[in-house]
RNA sequence: GCCUGGGUGGCGGAAUAGGCAGACGCAAGGGACUUAAAAUCCCUUGGAGGUUUCCUCCGUGCGGGUUCGAUUCCCGCCCCAGGCACCA
C-alpha cells in the first residue's frame, strides 16, 4: 500500500475500471427489485457549478447504496439541451448553438466522469437531439389531436430582452424568470397545453405525494389555487344576464354594486348608452394597455358604466362598473361588490362615494358603516339578509348556494388559478412545433411519416423581431400534407419545459425507436427518488405531473405519478449569497478536484449540511474533509500489516475487553449510517459516525498475538470501507483492493449489523434529583426500578441532594433515566 | 397581507419518539515531534463563579403554560429566509 494518499492517481485509475467494465450499467431484470434514483439534469451551460455537484452527490450515495442493498439501481444522466443561452452565444459570439450546445455538454460530461458519479452513461440523452425531439413532436400531435395542444389568442407574458413569450409559472413578480426584464403584456395568438383540464386531479394527488416534502406540495396547491362557490346570474335591467363568481354567497344581500373588467365580454354592450360613452371607452383601453399582474399596489380605479343589474334576492337595481382591479382570466371575469366584507370593495366604494351595508356581524363586536374603517371578512351571523338573517354565515353559504340553485339563479362552482400552460416561443434553439398552416385546410398536424421537422442548421440569429425561423423559407414554405397547395410552417417552437417534462420516461428505453417502450417503461417507472432544486416547486415539478397524466391517458404509461420520493436540495451559498459570477464568489469543482480530488470535494458536500438546507462553502472547511480521508488512508495503512491476511471476525463466539468495544462501535456506527442514509437522507451525520468510527479504530491498540483481536480489526476496517465507499467511492476502492477485494466494492454487499452485540449489558443511567442531572450510575441493562434506587440512594452525591427532604415520586426510564421527585 | 420553513457555542451543524444540550467538523489557544517549517499526534475550548483531580449557577430568539423533566408539545410575540399576491 502506497505510504501516501493520492487522490489522482486512485481516481484516474478506478474511473476507468468503472468505465471499461461497465459497472453501472443497467438492464431490466424481472427478478430483481427494480430502484430508479434521478437526479435533476442539466442545462449545459459551460461548466458545473457546485449546486450540480451537490445534487449528484446526493444522487450518487443513494445509487451506490442501493446497489450494494442489491437493488437493481436506473441511474441515469442527460442534457436539457435546448434554451435561450446557446442562442445568446450565437448572437454575441457567433457560434452556432448547436454547436456551442455540443462542445458544452462534452466538456461538462469529462467533468462529471472525473466525479465518479454511477452513471449508466450508455442512456444519455439530449434534448436537442433528432431523436428526443422527434417523439416530443410526435406526442405534441397526440395532444392536438385530443384538444389538449390548442391555439388562442390571448394576452400573453412578454419579455422583451428574451423576445419571446413566457408561461406564467415563468413570470416571477412580474420579471422574466431567466433575464429578470419586467414582463408586460401582448395580444398574440400562441400554443397552449391544457392542463386546466387536470387541475383537480392534479391537486387531489397533492395528498397521495407521501414522499414529497410538504413545502413543495404546498406550493404546487396554492398555484393550483382551486376555491369553492358559487356562480349567479344578475339580470341585466337593459336585457341580457351578467354572470359572476363569489366565494361569498352568505353577503348577497350587501351588494350594492357590481365590477367587471375591461377585456369583458359584456363590456362594450353595457357601456352603449352610457352619457359619458367616450370617457368610459377611454377607460376602458387604458387599464387594458396596462401590464401584467394590474400590480396590487396601484389604486383601485374603475367607472360607471351606465348599465344597473338587479339583485334577484331583493330586487335592488344596483350599478354596473368598469373596474381595473377585476381579472378577465379569473372566476367569470365580473364580481359582486359587497365593500362591508371585502377590502378592495370596501375601497373602491370609499373612492367613488358608493353605500356600504353590513350583512355580517362578527359577534363579539358591532360593525357600524360610519365608524368602519377596513372590511369585515370574517365570519359572524346574517344581518339584514330577508329570511337568511340570524343564519351564521358559513351555514348561510351552503344555504344561499341551495337557494341559488333551487331558484335557477345559478350553480355552485369552482374557480382555479392555474391557467393553461402557453409554450410557444419565438426562439430557434428549441423543438419546433409540428404544424403547418394550409389557406384551405387549416392547422394541419404534420403527418407521423414526414417525422421529425427538423430544426435547420442554417439559420441567421438577430435576436430581434420574431423567431428566427420565420425568415428561412425553405423551412417555412411547404406543401400541404393535406391538399398539397402552397402553405406555411409554423415557425414557433416549443418552451424548453416540454422537452424536461417526459425524460425521465424516456430514459427507461434511451435508443427505443418509437415514443416509448412500455414493457421498460412499465419495468422502471415511477421514479423512485427524483433529486432537485427548490426553484422547480411550479414549474417543471408540476408539468411533468401533468405529462405523465396525459400519457396515461393515452394509454403510454400505467402510472399516475412521476416521482414517488422528492427530494428538494438547498443551495450552496459563499459568503452569505449565492454563488455567482457577478459576485465574484463562485468556487469552481475544478479547482477543488484538482486540489483535494474528487472523493473529498463529494465527502465535503455532503457533510457541511443536511441535504435540505443551504450549504455554506468554506475553504477550511473542504480542507478538513481531506485530513479525514487522510487519516482514513493511514489508520489502513498502519494496520495493514496485521490484517492483510487474516480473515474478518465471524464467529458467533463472546468477544471480551476491546475486543467486544470494538466490534461494538464497529456495528453501531454500521446501524447509524444505514438508517441515516435509507431513511433520513441525513448524510452529514452518517458522516459524522464515520468519523467517530475512524476515531476509534485509530486509538485502538491492537495486539499482535491476538488472533481474534486482529479478526475484529479485520471485520473493523471492512466495514469502515464500505460504509464509506458511497461517499467516497474511489479511496475505498482502492483500499478494498488492497485488501485483497477481488471484485469492485459495488458488488459488495451492504452488511447487516449484529443486533445481538448492540445489546448492553452494561448501561449509563441517569440519575435526576427533581428533573436536574446529579449523578450518573452503571449498572446492568435491564435493572429493575427498586434494585437501581437501592443502588442509587447509597450514593454519596444523591444522598447529599436528599438530604432533609422526602422522597415524594420516583420515574424510571429503563436502561435511561431516573428521576427521584422530593417534597 | 396570506402561506411555508427556520432562529442552538466564534462558525457549519448534532440531539431520529418529551429524557445527559452542543456529537462530528471548522476556527482558536496550549503542548509534543523537528535545526526550522509543513504534516502528524496529545490537551483545552458555551458563559459566569467558586473552596479548582472537583463543584455550583445560568444557557437552545423573547414572554407565558403543560410536565417529574421542554431545543422538542401548547398559547402569545419578535426576527430571518422562501413562495404567493387585487384570485372575487
Amino acid at each position: 500500500m502506497e505510504e501516501r494518499y493520492n487522490p489522482h492517481v486512485i481516481e484516474e485509475k478506478w474511473q476507468s475500471i468503472w468505465e471499461e467494465r461497465g459497472c453501472f450499467n443497467t438492464e431490466e431484470d424481472p427478478s430483481k427489485q427494480k430502484m430508479y434514483i434521478l437526479e435533476m439534469f442539466p442545462y449545459p451551460s459551460g461548466r458545473i457549478h457546485m449546486g450540480h455537484v451537490r445534487n449528484y452527490s446526493i444522487g450518487d450515495v443513494i445509487a451506490r447504496y442501493m446497489r450494494m442493498k442489491g437493488y437493481n439501481v436506473l441511474h441515469p444522466m442527460g442534457w436539457d439541451a435546448f434554451g435561450l443561452p446557446a442562442e445568446n452565444a450565437a448572437i454575441e459570439h457567433g457560434v452556432h448553438p448547436a454547436k456551442w450546445t455540443l462542445e458544452n455538454i462534452e466538456y461538462m460530461k469529462k467533468q462529471l466522469k472525473r466525479l465518479g458519479f454511477s452513471y449508466d452513461w450508455r442512456r444519455e440523452i439530449s434534448t436537442c437531439d433528432i431523436s428526443y425531439y422527434k417523439w416530443e413532436q410526435w406526442l405534441f400531435i397526440k395532444m392536438f389531436e385530443r384538444g389538449l395542444a390548442y391555439k388562442k389568442f390571448s394576452s400573453v407574458n412578454w419579455c422583451e430582452r428574451c423576445q419571446t413569450v413566457l408561461a406564467n409559472e415563468q413570470v416571477e413578480g412580474g420579471c422574466c424568470w431567466r433575464c429578470g426584464t419586467q414582463v408586460v403584456q401582448r395580444e398574440l395568438e400562441q400554443w397552449f397545453f391544457k392542463i386546466t383540464d387536470y387541475a383537480d386531479e392534479l391537486l387531489e394527488y397533492c395528498d397521495k405525494l407521501q414522499g414529497w416534502p410538504e413545502r413543495v406540495l404546498v406550493m404546487q396547491r396554492n398555484w393550483i389555487g382551486k376555491s369553492e362557490g358559487v356562480e349567479i346570474e344578475f339580470p341585466i335591467e337593459k336585457g341580457g344576464s351578467l354572470r359572476i363568481f363569489t366565494t361569498r354567497p352568505d353577503t348577497v344581500f350587501g351588494i350594492t354594486f357590481m365590477c367587471i373588467a375591461p377585456e369583458h365580454p359584456l363590456v362594450l354592450d353595457l357601456i352603449k348608452d352610457s352619457s359619458n360613452y367616450k370617457e368610459v371607452l377611454e377607460f376602458i383601453n387604458r387599464v387594458r394597455r396596462m401590464s401584467v399582474s394590474r400590480e396590487a399596489i396601484l389604486e383601485k380605479e374603475g367607472i360607471f358604466t351606465g348599465a344597473y343589474c338587479i339583485n334577484p334576492f331583493n330586487g335592488e337595481r344596483i350599478p354596473v362598473f368598469v373596474a381595473n382591479f377585476v381579472i378577465m382570466e379569473y372566476g367569470t371575469g365580473a364580481i359582486m361588490s359587497v365593500p362591508a366584507h371585502d377590502q378592495r370593495d370596501f375601497e373602491f366604494a370609499k373612492k367613488y362615494n358608493l353605500p356600504i351595508r353590513v350583512v355580517i356581524q362578527p359577534g363579539e363586536s358591532i360593525l357600524d358603516t360610519e365608524t368602519m374603517d377596513k372590511a369585515y371578512e370574517g365570519e359572524g351571523i346574517m344581518v339584514n339578509s330577508g329570511p337568511f338573517s340570524g343564519i351564521p354565515s358559513e351555514e348561510g353559504k351552503k344555504r344561499i348556494t341551495e337557494y341559488v340553485e333551487k331558484m335557477g339563479w345559478g350553480k355552485r362552482a369552482y374557480s382555479y388559478k392555474l391557467r393553461d400552460w402557453g409554450i410557444s416561443r419565438q426562439r430557434y434553439w428549441g423543438c419546433p412545433i409540428p404544424i403547418i398552416y394550409c389557406e384551405r385546410c387549416g392547422m394541419v398536424p404534420v403527418p407521423e411519416k414526414d417525422l421529425p421537422v427538423v430544426l435547420p442548421f442554417d439559420v441567421e440569429i438577430r435576436g430581434e423581431k420574431g423567431s428566427p425561423l420565420s425568415y428561412h423559407k425553405k423551412f417555412v414554405n411547404v406543401k400541404c400534407p393535406n391538399c398539397g397547395l402552397e402553405a406555411k410552417r409554423e415557425t414557433d417552437t416549443m418552451d424548453t419545459f416540454v422537452d424536461s417534462s417526459w425524460y425521465f420516461e424516456r430514459f427507461c428505453c434511451p435508443d427505443h425507436d418509437g415514443f416509448l417502450d412500455s414493457k421498460r417503461v412499465k419495468y422502471w417507472m415511477p421514479v423512485d427518488l427524483y433529486i432537485g432544486g427548490i426553484e422547480h416547486a411550479v414549474l417543471h415539478l408540476l408539468y411533468a405531473r401533468f405529462f405523465t397524466k396525459v400519457l396515461r391517458d393515452f394509454g403510454l404509461v400505467e402510472i399516475n405519478e412521476p416521482f414517488i420520493n422528492l427530494l428538494t436540495q438547498g443551495m450552496v451559498i459563499k459568503d452569505g449569497a449565492k454563488m455567482s459570477k457577478s459576485k465574484g464568489n463562485v468556487v469552481d469543482p475544478d479547482d477543488m478536484i484538482r486540489k483535494y480530488g474528487a472523493d473529498t470535494v463529494r465527502l465535503f458536500l455532503l457533510f457541511a449540511a443536511p441535504p435540505e438546507k443551504d450549504l455554506d462553502w468554506s475553504d477550511k472547511g473542504i480542507e478538513g474533509c481531506y485530513r479525514f480521508l487522510n487519516r482514513v488512508w493511514r489508520v489502513v495503512r498502519d494496520t495493514m500489516p496485521l490484517i492483510k491476511d487474516t480473515p474478518p471476525y465471524k464467529d458467533k463466539i463472546k468477544l471480551e475487553g476491546s475486543n467486544r468495544q470494538l466490534r461494538k462501535i464497529v456495528h453501531k456506527s454500521l446501524k447509524k449510517v444505514t438508517e441515516d442514509i435509507e431513511s433520513r437522507y441525513h448524510f452529514n451525520t452518517a458522516i459524522s459516525a464515520i468519523m467517530e468510527l475512524v476515531n476509534y479504530i485509530s486509538q485502538w491498540k491492537p495486539d499482535v498475538n491476538d488472533a481474534v483481536g486482529r479478526s475484529v480489526l479485520r471485520e473493523a476496517i471492512e466495514t469502515l470501507v464500505i460504509i464509506l465507499s458511497p461517499f467516497a467511492p474511489h479511496i475505498c476502492e482502492e483500499i478494498w483492493s488492497e485488501l485483497g477485494g477481488k471484485r469492485s466494492l459495488i458488488y459488495e454487499k451492504w452488511p447487516e449489523y449484529d443486533p445481538e452485540i448492540l445489546e448492553e449489558e452494561d448501561v449509563l443511567i441517569v440519575v435526576q434529583i427533581n428533573g436536574r442531572v446529579r449523578d450518573r450510575v452503571i449498572v446492568a441493562s435491564g435493572i429493575t426500578r427498586d434494585e437501581l434506587l437501592k443502588i442509587v440512594l447509597e450514593r454519596e452525591k444523591v444522598r447529599m441532594y436528599l438530604r432533609g427532604k422526602n422522597v415524594k415520586n420516583t420515574i424510571y426510564i429503563p436502561d435511561k433515566i431516573l428521576n427521584i421527585v422530593t417534597d
